[in-house]
DNA sequence: GTTAGCACTCCGAAGAAATGAGTGCTAATT
DNA sequence: AATTAGCACTCATTTCTTCGGAGTGCTAAC
């Protein structure tokens, strides 16, 4: 009863043929688009089973088909065909890529203009980040009498960087001293276990006035806590509003809304849930005759994680979907590629591209510095 | 002929309820609504002078008049009314900018938050920089083997850093002195004369390997290339799609791709070129009994630049209006604040509010340090 | 110089009619 | 028992028409 041979076929049809038209499927279009050996009256039964199931519905009586989310879950899930892409698009996003003046941040914006661009829909780069980050280093430079440069360096190799204000008269030594202690006492730390508490204890040996050592510890309390801070780049929002689901100014406006506001925080924290915790019904594995990594499949969550509509769990983009993967920098770095379109999208297209420019970014940055700072 | 006093206030009276309602103004609506002692026919026959001279238009023969690029800038020139913001809404503000936790970029966010959503348009605010900036310092931190941090100290207090790859074999005390080489060859030079060559030149003396050696010169040289950058905080940019000209989506979009392509550079050179060149014509002077910092005029750009409609000379950016002024960091450091609206924008209020951010900003960051990175 | 009056323009809302893609159901066919 | 042809029906969309009203310009009177 399920989802029988000739029944898949004719879903994956539906669901095909929207993505590409983004108009209604009626039975008779199915027919001669995919000239299949069967009237439009059977389409029409198998079509009226399909909703049955919930896998399509109707947007008004007399109107054919589109897919609902679960259509798409469908779709997504086992019906749609990966292909890989053709060597030629590989080498021109692959120069782009490697044309980028160095550093990290340049790459990730590169990637998510790259993706955007390619797709026509958002893309989203989440800077590599440390679930548990552990502070290794502490550092202090003096640029000038009462201003200092604080640099945290975090496990995993990520370095954030910060001026400060610090009183007048300490001198370049004073100040190493404290950065110095404060590491001593913190190193190896949780970043999320640290309080401006644990700071001050950790300085508690420090011999000078607390009026004055306070000003420091706290400069040094907000550097790391901002060690702990996601950076997002976001690319091509504007690229929605080319699809016709967007073409409504107000659900145009909420979308956009949504994924600016905050900095981007909203999707930043989705796409952390998604190398957070990879639940099995919304994981979905990637085929597997097109893996790329399949050897490391358990140990690490290469997969792509795609949210459809409701699944998101944020009104305003019920009508999107989500597509998020993780990748790594050595062992401990994390981050992540998204990307953000109609739930009438080209998965297929998108899911592609983004293993692509994963694979990418590991090859070529396998241990690039990275800087950052608030 | 040409402006007189009963011409400019029904000239007002038009710019006035256009930019309340967004709907052509009427002869009979005009003397209702400001209850002249006119008829509408007189005030109708003053409606077609103002038009034959180009500061009104109709959308068609038989509907009210709406105010041209000509209108607008007559009555930005002279004809409005600039009030002080109520003493709630100056307090609201200033606590707002007070709440945010430390740092320049955080406060420029803010500001660029506060005036988007207190005005209802879109907010820009350019980061502080000098228009010649000058190398002061170049300093280098060894954050592991092969990865220093290099930060570049600029003229006016500006500073940037950057991690770098170097060269495994070099230790701290090498790099320094690479450092503060190549910091004595280019101290005092302007950023924009310094090139690859200078800074290779700079470091003749140093006797180390070139291949190795051009490594870590070529980071530097990335690294104070990346000083010159601007960098720009937008917000609001979605509240352009709440006003009636905006309701088309591709014109929307148009707007929104101008204002968010490449970074922002596009409106960040647009307001650079606010500070760079008041020219005459399009610098409107703050009315004088209002003005905040009367004495000193003509010794800085305390001035608000704008640009309406075909002044921003960017097509998409027609139906806009750009308004932008200078805040100032002590003598050197200059940064922008802009707002971006429609054409039919409440000019009275956003420069209010403009000026009165500036005004807060100067006050509380005095010389706050400045970090910025690539 | 100002105003009342009037004919005229033209947008936009509201309605009516035509179109056509698509459906569900039934009865005939394989 | 599954498939298909046929047909009546539904309903969004498009096109055309009508109509009201806000607003104008002009003329003639005040």
């Amino acid at each position: 009863m399920s989802l029988d041979g000739r029944k898949s076929v004719i879903l994956k049809a539906v669901v095909d043929d929207y993505i590409a038209t983004a108009e209604p499927v009626g039975s008779k279009s199915i027919v001669t688009r995919h000239n299949l050996n069967l009237s439009s009256a059977t389409v029409r039964n198998i079509l009226a089973e399909l909703e049955k199931q919930g896998y399509l519905m109707q947007p008004h009586t007399s109107a054919g088909r589109i897919p609902t989310d679960e259509g798409y879950r469908a779709y997504v899930d086992s019906l749609m065909t990966l292909t890989d892409l053709p060597e030629d698009e590989k080498t021109r996003m692959e120069n782009e890529l490697n044309d980028v003046f160095s550093g990290f941040k340049p790459i990730l914006r590169k990637t998510a203009e790259l993706l955007s661009e390619t797709t026509g829909y958002a893309a989203l780069a989440v800077a590599p980040h440390s679930k548990d980050s552990i502070l290794r280093q502490l550092k202090i430079l003096m640029i000038e009498p009462g201003r200092a440069l604080i640099v945290v360096v975090v496990s995993g190799g990520l370095v954030k960087n910060r001026m400060a204000r610090v009183p007048n008269m300490f001198t370049l030594e004073q100040l190493i001293e404290i950065a110095n202690t404060v590491e001593q006492g913190l190193q190896g730390k949780r970043l999320s276990d640290i309080t401006m508490v644990t700071v001050e204890t950790s300085a508690y040996s420090i011999e000078l006035p607390d009026s004055l050592l306070n000003q420091v510890l706290y400069e040094a309390y907000v550097s790391i806590k901002q060690a702990e801070n996601l950076e997002t780049y976001t690319n091509g929002i504007t690229n929605l509003f080319q699809h016709p689901e967007f073409r409504n100014v107000d659900r145009a406006m909420n979308v956009m809304d949504t994924l600016t506001k905050n900095g981007g925080m909203v999707v930043g924290m989705l796409a952390d849930r998604a190398s957070a915790r990879p639940a099995a019904e919304t994981v979905t594995e990637e085929h597997s005759d097109l893996s790329i990594e399949a050897e490391g499949r358990k140990a690490y969550p290469d997969y792509f994680m795609i949210r459809i509509g409701q699944e998101i769990a944020i009104e305003t983009l019920e009508d999107c979907s989500f597509i998020t993967t993780t990748y790594r920098l050595g062992d401990q770095l994390l981050g992540d590629i998204s990307l953000i379109g109609p739930k009438r999208m080209n998965y297929d297209d998108v899911i592609s591209r983004i293993r692509f420019v994963r694979y990418e970014i590991q090859q070529s940055l396998p241990s690039e510095p990275i800087e950052t700072d608030s």
